[in-house]
RNA sequence: GCCGGAGUGGCGGAAUUGGUAGACGCGUACGACUCAAAAUCGUAUAUCUUUGGGUGUGUGGGUUCAAGUCCCACCUCCGGCACCA
């Protein structure tokens, strides 16, 4: 061992010596040890290992290096997700291959992610882009096909015009495109759907069991978008149905017109009865013409009447007319809705503009009436009362328009609210003007109004059917071969992987590349018969990442993507580890892929994670996001070669808590600050001695035993790494220090910095650190018999005194009111209480 | 608008069940070592101050002997959803 701290030397030493003896290695499973799949998301092989991949995948190694000194059996395995449009973009643009470019790029961040110090086990790599790997994402494939998990339709897709390819709706950020950030348009085009929906219930209620953030859990609820409510018929014309979908079925009764969505298939239907078509046609036009962007940022409420046609309202039995508008989504609900003027904000506007009749039918609580208001209309003129705006009104104005409304409806019999003194209210309430159903509670009438008119109660989802189908190259190909009808039919195991063919011009046209191979197209014909056709587009790649994980627990099988064993002993995941962009993107579409194979008998669970840790971001020294172009990039490599990996793992590990997802800075100097620590540990070396330290150090070390096991679990490294340091400052003021300390401290610090301990552990002993056993505190050298009390006055700090622990209030009492510092505030004073809580806190209030 | 989370020094961030706010690190200042610098080590570092003490955890109230922590109202920022019937 050398005097200087040299991380360049011992960091590759150890690195080799670990893989040379392939302690890393894990078994299926091992005496004694429990086992524990702890796993982080893998990484895209673009080329370059940047901070993010050290942050993704350092922090995690602390956890499972931590995991496995505490004697479990740990799986932490490591791959790539090799497939997709960015490795693909990125080969085009330098005129490679992409499996080429790729591969390079793969081997590159093998060593890169070597240099780390990971405690991968390599031997379990997997490449989502190998035959062998893409062999089972086909054959799952192909069995959702078969029980009818996986369906061909042709809908409007969302369409990246620059990367010439369909895009799922979660692939979609606020109208752009989630990859390139170009804008979306809406096309028709047949494609491959998963059938998410249908794991909707589940998805939501299945977050119950789950040990995750709150916030991931509503985030997903959110986006699944579960509503309760009622589908209502409404009778069109003779004989003919509309079924619209509301949350407010105790309404009905003020139902006065009914609006479709201008996509609403319905309407070519009634061409040959609309007496305005030429109006109507025009409508919709133009609204087809407007992207859904522009469609919903525009607040107007334009609409067309569909003349010649009526609806009656199943309630009252009245007749009323039917619009079609654009604020009506085709693609929520039934893609029509039931407009309650009176009760509804976007019914009322829209009525207003096109004037419409608004019936009264929901007297809301009284209990409303305190801190809410109603919406009021009246004349042309919508002004829009709601809660919390009491800024701009008093609550005198308040009441006022709170005694108009009621004005209003109480002057009015039927509750169809004349011109000029309209009023809306979205509050529920007590039905009015419902026939039967008054006095109801809106809860109550919600039901019963839905049983009596011949609807049913349902439920409706925001979340849409997944679709796979990309019109790109470097994708899994779909298992899918058309007969000389055109049916589809998969592609059986024996004839699996249906391998990516290789003589095709990739270059993206918008019609998919595989269509431009021969060798494929004669492959089908051979395989299964003159006239059959295989299907040309690939694969969504987040379908390869959501199953992969199975893969790593045995990803040399020939005979099924996993052994059912290997599946039992390892799932579910302890602790799933990765970036927050992925909670309604790869979380919610590996929760569904494990859903459907644990339908179809596969799996024998429904949810693979266990726990989730989403990860924050580490931001460029100027606290912005790191970018080329701002030129804030910190290049890990070069970090390394300055300071070791050890110090940049500890940096990050210091920055913040890693369980909370928050951005942080990377500070150059905090760098160097962690780097000083490790010089220090190494110095820290020389005085250790045969002789065991000082029992104030050993309780000191104890108390950090403690601290550090309960920080590491928690993945509060940042404080874990502060205690270290606290008792490093005090090892520092000591003479020597004990030979058992120091290796204990050593054993703290290995999941942190693995090298650097191992190298000092080394210097004593013939096995690995991190093959030791984990510390563990003694409750004795816990149990301190003097504590420092503060003394308070009134709440205030004036002294603090050492006392033994457990004194009682009379001993203690005494005590302090002989003190100085208490008496000058005490002395000619009454006392007037005195608060004593032992081992915190005395007080004496006067 | 709805839902979730967060606001603490010059900076990143600490603070079990309410009980010494600012741990640890960075930065800064001064000192030691050095011909000098770097590195290293030491000391100080919320703020005001009449040196008694006062004030301080986004704002305003409240509960309590005691509030960063609990309650009410609000502001700001971040994330998700949003013409969703």
């Amino acid at each position: 061992m050398s005097h200087e701290y040299n991380p360049k030397e011992i960091e590759k030493k150890w690195q080799d010596t670990w893989e040379k003896q392939g302690i890393y290695t894990t078994p299926e499973s091992k005496d004694g040890a429990e086992n524990m799949y702890l796993l982080s998301e893998f990484p895209y092989p673009s080329g370059n290992l940047h901070v993010g991949h050290w942050y993704a995948f350092a922090m995690p190694d602390i956890y499972a290096r931590l995991k496995r000194m505490q004697g479990y059996n740990v799986l932490y395995p490591i791959g790539f997700d090799s497939f997709g449009l960015p490795a693909e973009n990125a080969a085009i643009k330098r005129g490679l291959d992409p499996k080429e470019w790729t591969y390079g790029n793969i081997d590159y961040m093998r060593n890169q992610l070597k240099s780390m110090g990971a405690s991968f086990d390599w031997s379990r790599e997997i490449i989502t882009s190998e035959p062998e790997f893409y062999r089972w994402t086909q054959w799952m494939f192909t069995q959702f096909f078969e029980n009818d998990l996986v369906y061909r339709d042709i809908t409007k897709v969302n369409w990246c015009e620059q990367c010439k390819t369909i895009l799922a709706n979660e692939q979609v950020i606020a109208g752009k495109c989630e990859r390139c950030g170009s804008e979306v348009i809406q096309k028709d085009m047949a494609q491959w759907m998963l059938r998410i929906t249908k794991f909707a219930d589940p998805l939501i209620d299945d977050l119950e069991k789950l040990n995750w953030d709150e916030s991931i859990k509503q985030a997903q609820r959110e986006w699944i978008g579960r509503k309760e409510g009622s589908l209502i018929p409404f009778e069109i014309q003779k004989n003919e149905n509309l079924e619209v979908f509301t949350t407010r079925a105790d309404t009905l009764f003020g139902v006065t017109y009914i609006v479709l969505a201008p996509e609403h298939k319905k309407i070519q239907k009634w061409k040959e009865q609309i007496t305005n078509w030429a109006e109507v046609e025009n409508y919709v036009q133009s609204v087809a013409k407007k992207s859904e962007r522009d469609r919903q940022q525009t607040k107007e409420k334009t609409g067309v009447r569909l003349e010649g046609i009526t609806a009656i309202n199943p309630a009252t039995k009245k007749p009323i007319e039917v619009w079609i508008a654009d604020y009506v989504l085709a693609g929520f609900g039934t893609g029509a809705v039931m407009a309650v003027p009176a009760h509804d904000e976007r019914d009322a506007e829209f009525a207003l503009t096109h004037d419409l009749p608004f019936q009264f039918v929901i007297l809301p609580s009284a209990g409303e009436i305190g801190h809410s208001r109603p919406l009021i209309t009246s004349g042309e003129n919508v002004s829009i009362l709601e809660a919390g705006a009491h800024e701009e009104k008093g609550q005198k104005q308040i009441n006022a328009e709170w005694h108009a409304f009621y004005d209003i409806i109480e002057h009015d019999k039927d509750g169809l609210l004349p011109k000029g003194k309209r009023v809306a209210c979205s509050f529920e309430g007590r039905l009015i003007h419902s026939g039967e159903f008054n006095g109801l509670s809106s809860e109550e009438a919600r039901v019963k109004i839905t049983k009596a008119v011949g609807g049913t109660l349902t439920k409706t989802y925001r979340l849409r059917d997944w679709g796979v189908s990309r019109q790109r190259y470097w994708g899994t190909p779909i298992p899918i071969v058309y007969d000389p009808e055109g049916l589809p039919h998969s592609i059986p195991l024996e004839h699996l992987p249906w391998q990516l063919p290789t003589d095709v011009d990739y270059t993206p046209d918008g019609t998919a590349p595989l269509a431009r191979s021969q060798e494929l197209r004669e492959r089908t014909e051979n395989i299964f018969g003159k006239g059959w056709t295989p299907e040309v587009d690939t694969m969504d790649t987040f379908v390869d990442s959501s199953w992969y994980f199975y893969r790593y627990l045995d990803n040399k099988n020939q005979d099924i993507f996993a052994k059912e064993d290997f599946i039992k002993q390892w799932m579910p995941i302890s602790l799933y580890f990765g970036g927050s962009e992925h909670t309604t993107m790869h979380l919610l579409y590996s929760r569904f892929w494990v859903k459907a194979l644990h339908s179809l008998g596969l799996v024998p669970h429904s949810e693979a994670y266990e726990g989730r840790s989403n990860r924050g971001l580490i931001l460029g020294p100027d606290g912005q996001k790191m970018s080329k172009s701002k030129g804030n990039v910190i290049d890990p490599d070069e970090v390394v070669s300055f300071v070791g990996a050890d110090a940049v793992r500890m940096y990050l590990a210091f920055i913040g808590p890693f369980n909370e997802p928050g951005n942080y800075p990377w500070d150059p100097n905090g760098v160097v600050g962690v780097k000083r620590f490790l010089e220090r540990v190494w110095r820290l070396r020389e005085k250790v001695s045969k002789e065991p330290s000082e029992e104030l150090f050993v309780k000191s070390l104890h108390q950090t035993i403690k601290k550090v096991s309960e920080d590491l679990e928690r993945l509060k490294f940042n404080t874990a790494i502060s205690q270290l340091m606290t008792l490093l400052n005090q090892a520092e003021k000591l003479e020597k220090i004990g030979e058992g300390e120091y290796k204990i401290f050593l054993q703290l610090l290995a999941p942190i910095a693995p090298h650097i301990t191992e190298e000092l552990w080394n210097s004593f002993e013939d096995t690995s650190i991190h093959q030791s056993s984990f510390p563990q505190y003694n409750e004795r050298f816990l149990a301190d018999d003097e504590k420092t009390l503060p003394i308070q006055i009134n709440g205030k700090n004036r002294a603090f005194i050492k006392v033994k622990k457990g004194i009682s209030e009379k001993e203690i009492t005494d005590l302090v009111l002989t003190q100085d510092e208490v008496k000058k505030w005490v002395s000619g004073k009454e006392i007037k209480k005195i608060i004593y809580k032992e081992d915190k806190i005395f007080n004496i209030v006067i």
